[in-house]
DNA sequence: TCGCCCTCCTC
DNA sequence: CCATGTGAGGGCGA
C-alpha cells in the first residue's frame, strides 16, 4: 500500500501566537526577539510575520539591524516567551493526534503525520483530514498553518514549504518524481550551505540530476549516510517512518555572557541557572545522563568542547556542577579568545530503574 | 567506544 | 555594526 504521510507547520509560530493574543499588532510588522542582554538592542529576531518579512526582516537578523529597516514603520518588538509558546503547542498537538494515526513532533511548530492505515492510502481521503486538521486548529487557537502530503517525509516537508503561508499541497505518488526533479538540491531537508556546495562541485544542482548519480562518486564526496540518504530522497522514496514519542537524546543550555571572559569561575557563575534546568530537566523525566560536555563560543565565534563520560550514569546536580567546573578549567587553558557564550549538554540519557515513576509501570510504553 | 568537530534544522 | 537558543546526527581519529 501507498504510504500517506503528512508534514505540518505553524505559518510564523511565535509572531502568530503574539498576533492571536492582542490583535491590535497584526497591522504592523511584529518582531519576536531574543535579547542577549548585553545592551539594550543586542541580540537575534527568532520570528516575524508576514509583514515584517516584506519589509526586510528574516529570522536570525540582529534586532538592531532589524529596528534599522523598520524605521518609520511602527515595529511591535516583543520578548521571546518560550513557555506561552510550550502550552499552545502541546494542545494542538494533542489536538492532532486524535485525527491522525502516528503524530511525530519534531519541534515546538511543526511535526510529521502518518496517514496510511486510516486513509487506506487514499490521498483523497487523508486530504480531506490534513483539511480537518487546519479547520479545527483555526477554530480552537484562530492560528492558520500549512500542510504537506506526499509518499514520504522529504516529500511531505516540501509540500508543506510550498503550501505557506495557509495553504495545503498534496504530491501524489505517481507525481513524485516530475516535482522533485526540477527542484534546487539546496529545497531537500537535510541539504545546507556546505552540502549544496560539494554537490555543485559534482555538478549537481537539481534534485532529479542526483537520483540518476554514481552512489560510489556520492559517497566519496559525502559520506556514507548522505550519499544514501539523497540518492533515495531525490526519488522520493526515503523510507524514515514516522515514530511518535521520541525521547530527547540530550538536554544543553547555552547563554550569552554579559563580557567575553576567559575566567572559568566566571563563565561557571553564569551557568548557575542552566545547571538548575538541566538538573530539572533529569529529574522530571527520570532520566540520568553517561556524558557530560561544556561548550565555549569563542570571541571570534567558533565552537570549542570539552566532554567526559562516566562509567555509569549519574544525574546529581553536584556532579554536574563539578564536573562542568573542572572540563572549563581545562577548556579555558586550552583555547587563546575569550568566551562570548558558554553552555553544558548531557548526553547519553537513559532511565535508571528506581527513578522511573510509577506511571511507567503502569504503562509500559515510553 | 570516546572525544571532538561539523552540518543541519527550526524560529 | 551585529551575530540566540535547542537538539539531532554523522565523520573520523585515537
Amino acid at each position: 500500500m501507498n504510504r500517506v504521510v503528512g508534514h505540518i507547520d505553524i505559518d510564523y509560530f511565535y509572531a502568530q501566537v503574539e498576533e492571536v493574543e492582542d490583535p491590535s499588532i497584526k497591522q504592523r510588522p511584529v518582531l519576536v526577539c531574543v535579547f542577549s542582554g548585553r545592551t539594550e538592542d543586542s541580540g537575534v529576531v527568532s520570528t516575524s510575520n508576514y509583514r515584517a518579512r516584506e519589509l526586510g526582516v528574516h529570522s536570525g537578523m540582529p534586532i538592531a539591524l532589524a529596528k534599522k529597516k523598520l524605521q518609520g514603520k511602527d515595529p511591535a518588538l516583543i520578548r521571546m516567551d518560550h513557555e506561552k509558546y510550550e502550552v499552545v503547542s502541546s494542545r494542538i498537538m494533542e489536538s492532532i493526534a486524535e485525527l491522525v494515526d502516528i503524530l511525530e513532533p519534531t519541534g515546538i511548530d511543526e511535526a510529521f503525520f502518518d496517514l496510511t492505515s486510516s486513509s487506506g492510502g487514499d490521498f483523497l481521503s487523508a486530504k480531506r483530514t490534513a483539511e480537518e486538521i487546519k479547520d479545527s486548529i483555526y477554530k480552537n487557537e484562530r492560528l492558520t498553518c500549512s500542510v504537506g502530503l506526499g509518499r514520504s517525509k522529504v516529500v511531505a516537508k516540501l509540500c508543506s514549504d510550498m503550501a505557506k503561508p495557509r495553504g495545503l499541497k498534496v504530491v501524489l505518488p505517481d507525481e513524485t518524481e516530475a516535482f522533485l526533479s526540477p527542484l534546487p538540491v539546496s529545497k531537500l531537508y537535510g541539504v545546507g550551505p556546505k552540502t549544496t556546495a560539494a554537490l555543485a562541485e559534482m555538478g549537481m544542482e537539481k534534485v532529479g540530476e542526483m537520483a540518476g548519480a554514481d552512489p560510489q562518486d556520492l559517497e566519496a564526496h559525502l559520506g556514507r549516510k548522505l550519499a544514501a540518504y539523497l540518492v533515495a530522497a531525490s526519488r522520493g522514496a526515503d523510507s524514515e517512518p514516522v515514530v511518535a514519542n521520541l525521547e530527547p537524546a540530550q538536554y544543553s543550555r547555552i547563554v550569552t555572557l554579559k563580557h567575553d571572559t576567559r575566567d572559568p569561575a566566571q563563565a561557571l557563575g553564569e551557568l548557575a541557572p542552566g545547571f538548575e534546568y538541566i538538573h530539572n530537566k533529569l529529574v522530571a523525566s527520570g532520566k540520568s545522563f553517561k556524558s557530560i560536555a561544556v561548550i565555549g563560543i569563542l570571541s571570534d565565534l567558533t565552537i570549542r568542547t570539552k566532554s567526559k563520560t562516566f562509567e555509569a550514569p549519574v544525574a546529581d546536580l553536584a556532579v554536574i556542577r563539578e564536573s562542568s567546573s573542572s572540563l572549563f578549567e581545562e577548556l579555558s587553558q586550552s583555547v587563546q579568545k575569550d568566551f562570548r557564550r558558554v553552555g553544558v549538554r548531557v548526553s547519553g540519557l537513559s532511565y535508571v530503574e528506581d527513578q522511573r515513576s510509577l506511571s511507567d509501570f503502569i504503562r509500559p510504553s515510553r
